[in-house]
DNA sequence: GTCGAGAGCCTTGTATACAAGATTAGCTAT
DNA sequence: ATAGCTAATCTTGTATACAAGGCTCTCGAC
């Protein structure tokens, strides 16, 4: 019933919000059962999660949702924040005018960011706005083709971000980062996009505050390393169908 | 007697030098005949070369190796490029001193490429010291991680290389501009990296070059819309061992 | 001659049996 | 009681039979 497109995408998605925890058996067996799918439709699901880093195979032991490596957390920081600041740069020192409808869409992500925020809507739908806003900005500069690229990559990153949302509220800042960040392009002001940017984006993390509250999601100790890792089942906490 | 990941290496390198076609049918009976290896292992490798690029799966129609697509190049080349103005300028800027060996690796990936130049010793020679000289660049600055991640998704950037470089032999340009670069790190000169890199990189490409010479590389057209996909096959030019 | 239906052959997609490595539990010898 | 070996039972890795969809070539109707 389940496909193997939308097993995937369910699967990415509980891995990115954390419904699926680091460090949870995904069984090829259990889940063939689950999902009443065959194991080798179901190995070509978790294959592309392994490459693209949602979890890691032990061979011959099993496969694991990975832990947020803090390592790829800090780099897609940096290079998100290079290229950002690179692309608003070159926004606002453009001679032709800025795109109506696209700076449009961005004032009106942000409106909906308000709404978000005021309705309570969750932290999900803040972080998918949040993502539309930057994902506009990528394309206002023709460079959506990247923005996906950096999408590929961010599982630790896209973790990351939720449970540093969990400790901090800090929602109505980021709003009006936002919103001071279309000033800056529609007054081409040039020269407080390194400073925005680099705050918005928070380059200065701490991990130091998320090893305290989340240890048990980061840096799991390797499997084969003399170190037991900490193996919880599975149990039908996600929801099968079965 | 081949393995999986031997497989993939080698399909991958003959794909980026283009031993492999873009265009050529990669069957998976056909292969697992002559790689003496069933489908399902064979699978694995052609999933994760569709996934980073290398093929293209028209379902229940074949896997072909992709057309190099110009977009992606220009892409990969503007991120490259801003990447490494920021880390130039970073290392440039810098407080403390440059490490000694890191500064000496550099420069003795420089003498070899005139070593390589003068040897003749070919362009896949060449271009291996010229992604170590790059690699070493963004490994001083710690950002080897992102290297790598580029490194993951070049494969049509790799190919314009080679096509590029078989057009025009500017081999001493380039090393003449590594050695620019190291010497601005050298006296902490930041003025300069922005215009160097630009031109380094080449990001004023004209795909108009190729698409004289290799228009049968580029943007082949899809399978599946009335159009021929002008499919050869793959013989036995790759030399299997069967 | 031209158009269309259909069979055959091609491809990839799926299911499942079997192989092989790794861990663990238990039994035996000391 | 404990150390060490063995066997059972996990896991993923591989081979292969079968299913299903797409293309082409042929044959036939018009």
């Amino acid at each position: 019933m389940t496909s193997k497109a939308d097993l995937l995408n369910r699967l990415k998605e509980e891995i990115l919000t954390l419904t699926l925890k680091p460090g949870t058996i995904l069984s090829e067996t259990a889940m063939s059962e689950r999902f009443r799918m065959s194991r080798t439709p179901l190995r070509d699901v978790l294959k592309q999660l392994a490459h693209e880093g949602y979890i890691h195979v032990y061979p011959k032991r099993g496969n694991l949702v990975s832990a947020i490596d803090l390592e790829s957390v800090e780099q897609i920081i940096y290079l998100r924040s290079t290229l950002e600041k690179d692309i608003l740069k070159e926004l606002a020192s453009r001679s032709a005018p800025l795109p109506i409808r696209g700076m449009l869409e961005l004032r009106q992500i942000v409106g909906q960011q308000e709404e978000s925020v005021r309705r309570e809507a969750g932290h999900e739908d803040f972080l998918r706005l949040d993502d539309a806003f930057h994902k506009a900005l990528f394309a206002l500069a023709g460079r959506v083709f990247l923005w996906d690229l950096i999408q590929q990559s961010n599982v630790h990153y896209a973790r990351y971000r939720r449970l540093h949302l969990l400790q901090k509220e800090k929602l109505e800042e980021i709003i009006g980062e936002h919103r001071l960040i279309l000033d800056l392009l529609e007054n081409r002001d040039t020269g407080q996009i390194d400073e925005i940017v680099r705050h918005h984006l928070r380059e200065d993390i701490h991990a130091a505050d998320l090893r305290g509250n989340f240890a048990e999601y980061l840096n799991l100790p390797r499997l084969g390393e003399s170190e037991d890792p900490g193996i919880r089942t599975d149990a039908e906490e996600s929801g099968g169908q079965g």
